[in-house]
DNA sequence: GCATGACAAATCGTATACGGTCTCAGATAC
DNA sequence: GTATCTGAGACCGTATACGATTTGTCATGC
């Protein structure tokens, strides 16, 4: 037996089924309502329900799919409500993790930061041409996030970091494609923050504003809503 | 079959199952390194390994287990390093919480919570009388944290203060009775934070104050744990 | 006496099987 | 035409079974 040469038994089919299926949700190929079958995926796997199953609960404590006994599993969206608290939930985490990461951080990730920066701002510039890549503007948005709370010496933070980050992946449009506003205040921000980081600023000042940083992408997010949907 | 009459089927083997263990760890019965043999815990609940795997995943999700492939599952404990990272994220989630819970609070809530800190002020008088109940002590700490942040509206934040909280409860032997000068800092902070609230002070002064109330627990017990151990 | 190897027991990981529950379509009564 | 009932199909929940992996023990060789 022995399929894989070495590694192929390091990994367990609970672990193969949880990667495939998350990664099929983030990446928007499974949709909000759509129905996870733990029959199909099974067979689709080559295994049997049982660690589908698995797999599944742990998506579900991750909030990125909804269970309902004897039903069954549906991929989870987020509704206003639900972005709202994620949202306010990350500005928590995050703006603690960039805090505590800020002493941490070396010359290396603030250059990398400003670099990731200025790509946003070169892909801002495509915009009056129409040749716009939101994907790309949101991939670029994430790293430099991710850059500046990565030093944050606590997991347990990090963790959380993550998790919110994973939930709002789920959202099939991005924001910046529903506000488009927000991408250049989004890039001014960032620079302000990276002064602020550069400039030696306490660790407190720095975590209030990557918090407000991010409250003020929900502000526009909510407020975009309400002109939108004024019956609300 | 159905031994129950009407509610047994309500529940899940699963539920049935996470229920119990998260009891007994929670309880204190099972001690942290208690090894959880599925085959065991299957055949005392009357039920096969299956829902008894899922649950633990479940508790391992919650960091309240440790799980090891083809090995098993053991109960988790607080390390001091796992203890600084759980009470740094619990001083940013609580801190949050309340903070964002202070606009909500109604005066009976207050009410509630400076009786519960006059409770903790008369079981300190037990002290001198070397009639102190820790345990009681403590719960009585929970029940007025809880009753502060209880009414933030966000219930993602609630929950990672809900889980933070749990796994504390892990600690075979509580803070108070590890660092008994906390006794009367902590009653002596809550009477601070309370009067800060009715002053009307701004929700982010508020969450920097119950930050710090729960960081200076754990800087106590690191200085303790530095002077008990000096060689670490 | 200590290291090394093989064997056995314990336990995990997953496939298969089957009973229970839900959903939905079609038929029947009014 | 609408509402209710009935039945079949799909799917979930869990028991059982068995192969795979780990761990500890004991014998063997140095």
């Amino acid at each position: 037996m022995t399929p894989g040469p070495v590694a192929g038994v390091a990994t367990s089919k609970v672990e193969v089924a949880y990667q495939l299926i998350r990664e099929r949700i983030v990446s928007g190929r499974y949709t909000p309502g759509y129905r996870l079958v733990l029959g199909s995926l099974a067979k689709e796997l080559g295994s049997s329900t049982v660690p589908v199953r698995e797999a599944i609960r742990r998506l579900e404590a991750e909030h990125l799919v909804e269970f309902e006994r004897n039903v069954g599993a549906t991929v989870r969206g987020l509704d206003p409500v639900e972005y709202r608290w994620t949202m306010e939930t990350l500005a928590v985490v995050e703006g603690a993790a960039v805090g505590q990461a800020v002493a941490l951080l070396t010359a290396a990730d603030l250059q990398e930061a400003r670099r990731l920066n200025e790509l946003m701002r070169a892909e801002l510039a495509e915009l009056d041409r129409g040749d716009f890549d939101t994907q790309r503007f949101s991939q670029l948005n994430q790293r430099l996030h991710r850059t500046l709370a990565a030093p944050c010496p606590n997991p347990h933070l990090l963790d959380l970091v993550d998790r919110g980050w994973r939930r709002l992946s789920t959202l099939r449009t991005s924001v910046f494609s529903m506000v488009p506003d927000r991408t250049h205040q989004s890039v001014a921000e960032h620079d302000a923050l990276l002064d602020l980081i550069a400039s030696g600023a306490d660790a407190l000042v720095v975590e209030h504003a990557a918090r407000e940083h991010r409250s003020a992408t929900l502000r526009a997010v909510l407020a975009h809503e309400a002109a939108q949907a004024p019956t609300a």
